[in-house]
DNA sequence: ATGAAAGCGCTAACAC
DNA sequence: GTGTTAGCGCTTTCAT
């Protein structure tokens, strides 16, 4: 079925008059007579004339439309910062197109190569796990097309990238742990070579510094808090050898497997023990009332990642401005006072 | 900063030949010589050349992207359909804009203009809380828009809807319950004047039916379901005053509310009462194992629903097929099986 | 086998 | 104050 519109040309032939008038009329231009003006916004009305957005985009060659890369959709924290992307968008009058790279660099690949030729007016992305190298992110940038990175982003790349701040979020999450009581916190960290690993453990040494704590390594666990399975032996084996009063894990499957050690162990969380996890699944702040939650927030991420897009999108300059940002997380204490 | 593009111009001018030609030559026009094909071929290789999809989308009035309306990104099962609606766009060579309602019905009333003005070729749909009035779809269908609703759908419309097959659903669930030997079934049912509890009461009647059990009305209660306090409460009630040996709750919270109002009760979930639920929300399906749950196929849902709408965007049909699609649900069983 | 020209819908410099 | 024209990038009819 065709589909029906009503173009300039249409108000012009209806009311004897050359289409630019009628398009300086619909803009206001100063020019035109304020009678021509109401005459061509009556036809207009009564046509149900829209601006066709398609000539519109080619004439200024921009699309107002931005590009989405995510590892993918169906995942709170993603979704979330979509959300909030699509907040600011939507303000400014720009679109998302939204993709998946379902954690593939191919994808990945793939994805950015069609944002490009759709004439996106810039994209945001968040890196899947196996990107490391970022060369086709490059081309595009160098290409003229604003990237701002969010979450996931590269180590190397000289870009905009919006993070979440982890050194805070560590140290939140630990001196929560030391104002309940707990002295000796077990550490379920990250791989050892990410930047969020290192800078959540320097949270959590600057905060048992500022308690006047010392950290015991041996309670520094890296690299076994991927699955719940694996973080619940790496905890339970922590539990039996080193006697630590609390855990702190990197994420919330870890934390999971944490609080099932402990139990398992015959702590009673949160009473006897503490457990505070990182979390970007919502999943066990909402379900598990034992676990305090350190929160990435999402919609923020979402919302300024957006606008420093928009920013360079808009911006005349020759030269990018590049930015970082990091945000505060938002720490959700459950009642876990240690009794002493 | 200005985006560089090669344009089929750039390949004539370096080749000496017209635009025209090397329009032909890239789509492998029979009238065009091999060695110009050739040429033209190296030509826009080494220059990178990219069809500008604006000038395409505006030449053949189609912008090959279709829009989306959903009453929330952030929530799982409407991010799930999502997925499978850019995995069937994605495979079509379509790119999806995502819009959210909010549950709002003046944002849904924007989001289809916006998308309209956008020049998207078709829109998929899933219906505010809030919309109970349809002629803004109506209109824009007037006008041509291809839309295809999927979940939320509109009762009169004369359109094309993918649902979720209730009644098999509440089947499902009762014979799940009635197979662990439960008789006595509470039904924690949504509002009276909704489809999809009459569809799931049916599904739950027939299955009585089926076993040669009679359905006792006192034990469905209506519209108490909405969240789960209140879905506590009346379960609560239930088992108080009628004694049901089991619970049909016609959506996640409303399950947590049950298991939780029996438990209250005195009652060991799942071992000697049985809680099923419907969920379009996994957390139930997740995290509490004495729930089983009937699971709604998102991503299946999304498929299904893009394959409509791109069949019926490439029709040539004058007039517009209308189908509508009951997919089956799964059960998420839990072993519940009552103590004989 | 190839080029010239018109047009998708809109705007803006340049007429008058 | 309004019309004419050219052009964004591409395709396609009509010439040659």
């Amino acid at each position: 079925m065709k589909r029906q519109t009503t173009t300039i040309k249409d108000i012009a032939r209806e009311l004897g008059i050359s289409p630019s008038t009628v398009s300086r009329a619909l803009k206001d231009h100063f020019e035109i007579s304020e009678e021509t003006k109401k005459a061509v916004r009556r036809v207009a009305e009564e046509l149900n004339y829209q601006p066709n957005s398609l000539a519109l985009s080619l004439r200024y060659s921009k699309s107002n439309t931005i590009g989405v890369i995510v590892p993918e959709i169906v995942h709170f924290f993603f979704s979330t910062v979509i959300s909030g992307i699509e907040d600011i968008a939507q303000s400014k009058g720009y679109n998302v197109i939204i993709t998946q790279s379902n954690e593939s660099v191919a994808r990945e690949m793939m994805n950015i190569q069609t944002l490009f030729n759709n004439r996106v007016d810039g994209v945001l992305v968040s890196l899947s796990k196996e990107s490391f190298d970022y060369t086709h992110f490059e081309a595009m940038m160098q290409k003229g097309l604003p990237i701002v990175f969010f979450d996931r982003v590269p180590d190397t790349l000289n870009t905009s990238k919006v993070t979440v701040d982890d050194l805070l979020g560590g140290q939140q999450a630990t001196e929560h742990l030391i104002k309940q009581g707990y002295k000796r916190i077990g550490h379920l960290a990250g791989p050892k070579n990410l930047d969020i690993t290192n800078a959540r453990l320097e949270g959590f040494r600057k905060a048992h510094e500022d308690a006047g704590l010392t950290v015991d390594e041996d309670l520094i666990i890296y690299d076994q808090a991927s699955n719940e399975g694996e973080a619940y032996a790496a905890a339970f084996e922590l539990l039996k050898t080193k006697k630590p009063d609390a855990l702190f894990a990197s994420n919330d499957l870890a934390a999971m497997g944490a609080i099932k050690a402990a139990q398992k162990y015959g702590k009673n969380v949160p009473q006897d023990f503490g457990v505070v996890g990182f979390s970007n699944w919502q999943f066990t702040a909402l379900t598990n009332p034992s676990i305090t939650t350190i929160e990435q927030p999402g919609f923020e991420m979402g919302q300024h990642a957006a606008e420093l897009l928009i920013k360079q999108i808009e911006s005349e300059e020759e030269e990018v401005s590049v930015e970082s940002l990091k945000l505060p997380t938002n720490l959700l204490a459950r009642d876990s006072s240690k009794k002493v």
